[in-house]
RNA sequence: GCCGGGAUGGCGGAACAGGGAGACGCGUUGGUCUCAAAAACCAAUGGCCAUUUGGCCGUGGGGGUUCGAUUCCCCCUCCCGGCACCA
């Protein structure tokens, strides 16, 4: 009898080897073929660790492990994404600088990582607020600025009009100041963008040569939105101006009644007549208090008002009325559209509440219509909207357009034409996808890189002069003129201007948290370079990622923006690869017991350091994986615990108390073994983890019955429990009587044709109910199948004296007799 | 609202490619061991009826395709993630 699982002595005694002998260094060069395996860094949060991070970083460290004991140079590394609001408001509060706020966060983080064993490479640690590191993101930029991908323009933010600070979205709760209650609105102000857009085919068109999930992969087709439309000028009435709009539908050109101008649009001043300025003006005000999100909303009702300027349809000089409304975004398309209400919901609903023209210019499709449950008649006169396939009518002017009886793409294709011809329009896409504001007006971000001077302009800060440190700064809420706490640093903001030597002023807006996570991973590769982001061997070497797993919150922007910035760089020649993830997985999240999110004020937060101290590592490990599928939410459950506790400790009893003999195997164990081994290696390639514990249990059960265990059977078990439990298997390794770390055993295989059993149970139905079932050699003929079905009595019950219909056979499975 | 995902026993979940629904774990009940308890082990465990051998119902709700549907199609409800300044 040996000792009960001590497990705090074990995961320390391991620990401390796997640190003390760098077991998991990853190799530059290595000859081994390598493996480059990611998992999204944390933001080091003043809470600690969140059970959330360690479902992601435990299914790629069995993933690691197993790659190494497959033979592969495994590169498993972890820094820290912490530039951030948290720190930055903390600081706020505390007047305590958020880079001391930072160190201790990442010092409790490390502890808590390590305490849960990760194959990380610690070598390779760093962190996104490292001066070393942020010095290649503003390099980076002054790439993006001499390529002309950076640039300034007028975007809004959100404004508190009491605390005279920018807002974070997520300050703003109702519209509302998430600090003192009081009123937001949207204030346009001068931003750094990056011109991603210029990227949205690319982002689109590689994802053909990435291996995603296919709803990530959806996802970031349809974040990107392109529409294949046309641009259409329509001249304003009595004035020298004209409005472009963008449709996808120019085929309903001629059912355009009138157009709308979101609030913000530039010429609203000027069109405007007298008699509606007031009116115009207050609309503008209510409509700069909403988010994007509330004015399209579809169910609340829209609103909008005339401006009293007319303007005139390209095809048939009809002059229709302009409106402003809020259900147009100024940030899609052109900031106004041609309003066709009979074939646009949005559209209709408007125009049904304001009294304005509605003209059918498309006759559904009758069954299309029907299936919909769609009047025709309805449509045609104007009662009803039509989005869908159908007949163009009403639709010819004697200008050389006629489009009646076309389909909707032969129209669309026709109508584009002739606006080409005429001049007044052409073929666009258009993408949903924006163009990056890239500004903060915030202390605890990269300060961008730049410097304004009266004569050059806007200036890059050269590469000798990298980084631009953060200064020290007394207060840390951004100024009262909107402006970042660096504007007050005039010693800071005073400079000269690199190119022309003259007085110039420093930009002092910062970065967003999203761009130090945008090349993270290429530095891990390289981290403490210091004359290139990192050396293009090395990059050569473990580029691209084989396969980045964070979480399912992540897969639009995080990903599109790394995207996007690898596509540059590899542009630039830096890099190898233009995608940088060869596989994205993502997890669900893990939420607190009863299925709420985990939050201090449910007071349902689980602290890991809690369960590692009851229960240690391993358990710890193991549960996270079994709690569920990994890519769904799973809620967290204290009960549940007990059974993987048990189930190891179960385990620790197979191996130390059994006898582990040298023999022979018999028929079923055999089969137990080689299937778990099959199911274990196959799951773990598929992140399907849950499932691969359980075969592991059903092998326990097995094995544990008997007082003595195979040696084969116990080592390759070891083997494939190592990955999620490495703790506990290391110590039973050595227990068996090995010396050396499990990390490079060679990962167990599997025998298919000792798993086929001989006999198979086959199940048979009448009409499709089960009515018995009977044991059979395997691959046994279809008539001998028939005729030993036949013979149950049930069956020949239920089978009474009907006719036979049909006899299905499914091989080795089940026999159903349709009667 | 738009985009993406999900719903299976008392609970977490499993089910290869349309073929026996409920693997594995939790919980519950009964038993073994013990002075007792814990631990461990054994057995039972979707619901209702018949209490044997069996029958009916059952994978969020409603329809459909099929010999056969948790799985495929249409409609609906609810829940979760994202919506561009949270990370």
């Amino acid at each position: 009898m040996t000792s009960p699982y001590n497990h705090k002595e074990i995961d320390k005694k391991w620990q401390v080897y796997w640190e003390k002998n760098k077991t998991f260094k990853a190799i530059d060069f290595s000859d081994k073929k390598k493996f480059y395996c990611l998992v999204e860094f944390p933001y080091p949060s003043g809470d600690g660790l969140h059970v959330g991070h360690p479902r992601s970083y435990t299914a790629l460290d069995i993933l690691s492990r197993k790659k190494r004991m497959e033979g592969y140079n495994v590169l498993f590394p972890m820094g820290f994404d912490s530039f951030g609001l948290p720190s930055e408001n903390y600081a706020i509060k505390t007047g305590i600088h958020p880079s001391i706020i930072t160190q201790k966060n990442i010092e409790k983080f490390t502890r808590q990582l390590k305490s849960l064993g990760f194959s990380f490479d610690w070598d390779r640690v760093f962190s996104t607020t490292d001066p070393k590191y942020y010095k290649w993101t503003q390099w980076i930029f002054t790439q993006l600025f001499k390529k002309g991908l950076a640039y300034k323009d007028k975007k809004p933010i959100n404004w508190c009009l009491s605390c005279k600070t920018g807002l974070a979205n997520e300050e703003v709760i109702d519209g509302r100041c998430e600090r003192c209650g009081n009123d937001v609105e949207k204030r346009q102000v001068e931003q750094w963008m990056l011109r991603i857009t210029k990227y949205a085919d690319r982002l689109i068109d590689d994802l053909d040569s990435v291996d995603y999930l296919n709803k990530i992969k959806l996802q970031q087709i349809n974040w990107i939105g392109r529409s294949e439309g046309a641009m259409v000028d329509f001249k304003v009435s009595d004035l020298d101006e004209k409005i472009t709009v963008y449709t996808t539908r120019p085929d309903t050109l001629f059912g355009a009644t009138y157009m709308v101008l979101a609030p913000e649009h530039e010429l609203i001043d000027k069109i405007t007549s007298q008699d509606y300025k007031t009116v115009v003006e207050n609309y503008r005000k209510y409509a700069v208090k909403k988010s994007d999100l509330e004015r399209t909303e579809l169910s609340t009702e829209k609103t909008g008002v005339f401006t009293g300027a007319y303007a005139e349809n390209p095809v048939n000089n009809e002059k229709i009325p302009i409106w402003i409304a809020d259900y147009v975004l100024s940030s899609y398309g052109s900031g106004a559209i041609m309003a066709v209400p009979a074939h646009d919901t949005r559209d209709f609903e408007f125009a049904t509440k304001f009294g304005l023209t509605i003209r059918c210019i498309n006759r559904p499709d009758t069954e299309l219509a029907e299936k919909e449950g769609v009047s025709v008649e309805a449509v045609l006169s104007g009662n009803a909207c039509w989005q869908l396939e159908g007949t163009t009518i009403n639709s010819s002017n004697d200008n050389g357009l006629d489009i009646n009886g076309m389909s909707v793409e032969d129209a669309k294709k026709r109508t584009t034409d002739w606006l080409e011809e005429k001049g007044i329009g052409k073929y666009a896409v258009n993408y949903k996808l924006r163009d990056w504001v890239f500004s903060r007006q915030r202390y605890w971000g990269e300060p961008i890189p730049m410097v304004h001077c009266i004569d050059c302009g806007w200036v890059t800060v050269p590469e000798k002069d990298l980084p631009v440190l953060l200064p020290d700064v007394e207060k840390y809420e951004p100024s009262n003129t909107g402006e970042s706490p660096l504007a007050a640093v005039t010693d800071w903001v005073n400079t000269i201007c690199p190119k022309c030597g003259k007085t110039a002023k420093r930009e002092t807006d910062t970065m967003p948290n999203w761009a130090g996570s945008s090349w993270y991973f290429l530095r891990y590769i390289d981290p403490t370079n210091d004359s290139v982001l990192a050396d293009r061997k090395k990059l050569e070497y473990w580029m691209p990622v084989n396969w980045y797993n964070g979480g399912m919150e992540h897969t639009t922007l995080h990903l599109l923006y790394s995207r996007f910035w690898s596509k540059f760089l590899y542009d630039c020649g830096l890099i190898p690869t233009s995608e940088p993830y060869l596989k994205r997985t993502s997890h669900g999240m893990v939420l607190g017991e009863g299925g709420e999110k985990m939050s201090k004020s449910r007071g349902n937060i689980i602290n890991p350091d809690d369960v590692v101290e009851k229960y240690g590592a391993d358990v710890f490990r193991l549960y996270e994986m079994f709690i569920g599928p990994f890519d769904q939410a799973a809620s967290w459950d204290t009960k549940g615990i007990v059974g993987i506790d048990r189930f190891l400790k179960k385990v620790w009893r197979m191996i130390t108390n059994s006898d582990i003999v040298d023999i022979e195997i018999d028929t079923e164990q055999l089969r137990i073994l080689h299937s778990t081994i099959k199911k274990v290696s196959e799951d773990i390639e598929t992140l399907d983890l849950n499932t691969a514990i359980s075969q592991m249990m059903v092998f326990t059960n097995e094995f544990s019955k008997h007082g003595e265990i195979p040696k084969q059977a116990a080592e390759s078990f070891v083997k494939i429990l190592y990955p999620f439990a490495p703790h506990i298997c290391e110590e039973l390794w050595e227990i068996i009587g090995h010396t050396n770390t499990i990390t490079f055993e060679q990962w167990p295989t599997y025998d298919q044709n000792l798993i086929v059993e001989e006999m198979v149970t086959i199940a048979v139905q009448v009409n499709g109910k089960l009515r018995g079932n009977f044991q059979m050699e395997i691959d046994s003929n279809d008539n001998e199948v028939k005729k030993a079905a036949m013979e149950i009595e049930n069956v020949k019950i239920h089978i009474g004296n009907r006719e036979m219909k049909k006899i299905i056979i499914i091989k080795n499975k089940l026999v159903n007799f349709v009667v």
